[in-house]
DNA sequence: TCGAGAATTGTTTTT
DNA sequence: CAATTCTCGA
């Protein structure tokens, strides 16, 4: 008992030992909340109030679940790995698994990806004849996963659907639930919502649940959505012992439905209960709370806390706004390299996925060693889709869709039309295109020596069946990949695509079968779950897998990420790149129906990077970068402005306040809206070949800028409290910092020429200043130019040249 | 049926 | 820019 109270604070272990009715642990970043939710199960099982298999905890990966059946059993050994830790998407598969037959689907089902999703979509426009411009699949998918989010069913979507734009979606809501059936298939936000369907369709599930879990208690409770929220209730209903956790702060999944209000309303909806606030933080020094605290701060309607911290001063945070994106992530590597932290301690995070290529550019360049998180995810490699696709066939005859993907590949002379035809053909007959297939030879559209190759198709898969069924005691996940790779031609059809591809394919592969085989490994069928399949099993698991599940933290390499898979992490030094206006925050939220909602939400994504950094945060942005193959410039973000000038070392480079203000506008929305609202084509046909930066005059050529810098000196920032190495970094620091000049943040200074001087410029070319006008921030400048007569321009802006 | 080259189109963030 | 779709010739 000592033991597991002891080291924690006095808020902390009251929340351990509050066990009993609703609790609301708000949880502010680094104050120990995971510390706190293992040692309350830890205290819960020490005092023998329940099994351990009646604890239910629900995390927001896979990876913290095993970190936190791991830390409950270090604490009480033996009993951690029977928790019932969970994700939300993972418990409801399990509870699928043993009841969904019970409303209406098999227990084999098939779990669709994004991709799937978009095929489906793809196929359903098209069967329906529906304009794929004017209903995008993405954009109805959104639609329909936002509904499905909100509980509401095709039925109800339609009931409620008042224009004739949603009364298409219901339509093809409806058809989509409906081929989702017919394939034995949900996707991400069925496997959810079908479980409430379960619930309240047999009351006698629910309550077999209910009557399990005594205790149960839900972290990241701020990023939970309607149905999360249902599903916590239904399952709480009975014991009203839940325990949920969260920072609303740190709400940063509301375009997947999160709702901040489960949080804020968690009071109403649980009378009587407990609120606890954790609110030191044992993290970051005092000078990264500063910031983060500021930064946030600008958010209204926030539960009312205050972070605060007993850890050192630290550093000054430092905020570096460099020429290129190129420049910016070269200086990052560089200093990832030479800072006095291991690798593994740093972190480089980003608002994009996008972001992250330069940074493994200049990795590879400087021979850093380095992981992204995120990006393509491994599961939806080519290679590995279509070898689960394989499975998928196997495992669940009516996958239509997998059947799809894989009947020609590796190449086989199946066609489109031929595959047309059967699905038309199953269609009409009411089976499965797998099923259509078994019997090409009597569907007379399809021609006889392509009824030959199909064959040959149909005979793979059966093969497989048997390689499956030869091995019923379990063993055979390993061998049924291998089947796939080496027995279908997969592997020659891979070599043709060059030997570099190959080679990580053919490991991609590899890593799979090391997958499956631990699998297997770690595979205790379910108590109840009897019948269910190993392979079954294998694929629902495998399609729940985040990225950031798979890392491993034991290589010293230098971790990427978006800000996102960052979450709930934490690491010495955290670079925070890519602080530009229109990255972060990101153009769509500044442009959005909301704007003071979805930047508020940006804020929040800012203040969660913000507290990953335990010793220093560095933060850059670039002046120009490459999106979408237009270079593009932006103004440091506004979450910088959020920083009081002595709370953090602020080097913007050199613009005059009426570029700023010129900025401002091209940032705030008038140019990239119009490109985003009508179609950016059209403006690149209108102007040919005059694209980018040269669109945007002015903009885009960087030349003439020198750096300055606001608040206070250097001293004080840098490593020289730290050790020998940092001697270095310190020199690299300063030595990057060459070209900066102190000044006050908004300078403007009287241009070198005046009235009657020549000057040049870079598009105008020559001519003569007629006049020179001093303004609040800027000096404006009349030129009477030689080929393009009188132009008016700003001279911090036009960057003319006396010459 | 299939591949290569052209054209088009797109970015938040993810279980 | 890069990923995806389209188009056309064999």
């Amino acid at each position: 008992m000592t033991d597991i109270l002891s080291g924690l604070n006095e808020k902390q272990r009251e929340a351990v030992q509050y066990t009993e009715g609703p609790l609301l642990l708000l949880a502010g970043a680094g104050s120990g909340k995971t510390r706190v939710l293992t040692h309350r199960i830890a205290y819960i099982l020490e005092r023998q109030l329940c099994e351990p298999w009646q604890i239910l905890a629900i995390t927001f990966t896979n990876k913290a679940a095993g970190e936190m059946r791991e830390r409950v059993d270090r604490l009480i050994p033996g009993q951690g790995q029977d928790v019932f830790v969970s994700t939300f998407h993972s418990m409801c598969v399990r509870m699928l698994r043993r009841d969904i037959d019970r409303i209406g689907y098999q227990r084999d089902f098939s779990i669709y990806d994004t991709d799937d999703q978009r095929t489906l979509m793809r196929g359903i426009l098209k069967d329906l004849k529906m304009d794929p411009k004017q209903y995008r699949e993405r954009g109805v998918l959104a639609v329909i996963s936002d509904a499905k989010n909100r509980m509401i069913d095709a039925d109800l979507y339609e009931q409620n659907a008042s224009d004739f734009f949603e009364r298409s979606v219901a339509k093809l809501y409806k058809e989509y639930e409906a081929r989702l059936k017919k394939n034995n298939a949900l996707d991400f936000d069925d496997l959810l919502l079908k479980t409430v369907d379960l619930f309240k369709e047999e009351p006698d599930v629910l309550s077999s649940w209910q009557n399990r879990f005594y205790y149960i208690c839900v972290d990241e409770y701020q990023d939970t959505n309607m149905v999360q929220f249902e599903l916590v209730r239904l399952l709480s209903a009975k014991y009203k012992n839940l325990c949920v956790v969260g920072d609303d702060d740190q709400s940063i999944y509301k375009f997947r439905g999160a709702d901040i209000t489960n949080i804020l309303d968690f009071e109403k909806c649980f009378p009587g209960a407990k609120v606890i606030k954790l609110e030191q933080n044992y993290r970051s020094t005092k000078n990264i709370l500063r910031v983060a605290n500021e930064v946030i701060s600008h958010n209204e309607g926030r539960k009312d806390k205050t972070l605060w911290t007993e850890n050192p001063e630290g550093e000054l945070p430092t905020f570096t706004e460099y020429a290129t994106a190129g420049e910016e992530a070269e200086q990052v590597v560089k200093q990832a390299m030479n800072a006095p932290f291991a690798l593994r301690e740093q972190a480089i995070l980003y608002r994009t996925n996008a972001q992250s290529r330069l940074f493994e550019e200049k990795c590879i360049r400087e021979s850093v060693p380095y992981v992204i998180v995120g990006g393509v995810n491994f599961y939806q490699r080519k290679e590995i889709k279509d070898i689960l696709s394989y499975l998928r066939i196997v495992a669940n005859g009516v996958d239509d869709l997998a059947c799809q993907r894989v009947v020609n590949v590796p190449k086989r002379g199946i066609g489109d039309t031929t595959m047309e035809r059967v699905a038309q053909f199953a269609g009409q007959n009411g089976i499965s295109i797998y099923d259509a297939l078994c019997t090409a030879l009597t569907i007379p559209e399809v021609n006889k020596g392509t009824a030959a190759k199909i064959a040959g198709f149909v005979d793979v898969i059966e093969t497989l069946r048997e390689t499956l069924k030869a091995h019923d005691d379990g063993c055979g996940l390993k061998e049924l990949i291998e089947s796939v790779r080496d027995n279908t031609g997969y592997a020659e059809e891979m070599k043709k695509e060059g030997p570099v591809e190959y080679e990580t394919r053919m490991q991609n592969i590899e890593e799979l079968i090391s997958k499956a085989v631990d699998f297997e490994e770690n595979y205790t069928p379910e108590d109840d779950a009897d019948s269910m399949s190993l392979l079954a099993s294998f694929l629902e698991d495998v399609s729940l897998v985040a990225d950031i599940d798979r890392t491993n933290d034991d290589d010293d390499v230098l971790t990427m990420m978006t800000l996102h898979a960052a979450k709930g992490l934490e690491f010495d030094r955290v670079f925070l790149c890519g602080m530009e206006e229109g990255l972060f925050p990101s153009q769509a939220s500044i442009n959005s129906q909301d704007p003071k909602g979805e930047i508020e939400e940006e804020r929040r994504l800012c203040y969660v990077g913000m507290t990953r950094a335990k010793k220093v945060l560095t933060m850059t942005s670039a002046g120009e970068r490459m999106i979408n193959g237009e270079t593009r410039s932006a103004r440091p973000s506004r979450f910088i402005d959020e920083i009081p000038s002595d709370a953090a070392v602020i080097s913007r480079r050199r613009r005059s306040a009426a570029s700023w203000d010129d900025n401002d506008a091209f940032n705030d929305g008038e140019l990239f809206s119009r490109r985003d609202t009508y179609s950016c084509r059209s403006d690149r046909r209108e102007y040919g070949t005059d694209r980018g930066s040269r669109r945007y005059e002015g903009f885009g050529d960087s030349a003439g800028f020198g750096y300055y810098q606001t608040s206070n000196s250097f001293e004080g920032s840098g490593y020289g409290s730290l050790d020998h190495t940092s001697a270095r970094s310190e020199k690299k620091a300063q030595s990057a910092m060459k070209g900066f000049v102190k000044g006050s943040a908004i300078e403007k200074q009287k241009p070198d020429y005046g009235v009657g001087d020549r000057v040049n410029h870079t598009k105008f070319g020559e001519g003569t200043v007629t006049a020179m006008e001093e303004r609040p921030k800027d000096w404006q400048v009349t030129v009477e130019f030689d080929d393009w007569g009188q132009k008016v321009l700003m001279a911090g802006f036009a960057r003319l040249e006396k010459c």
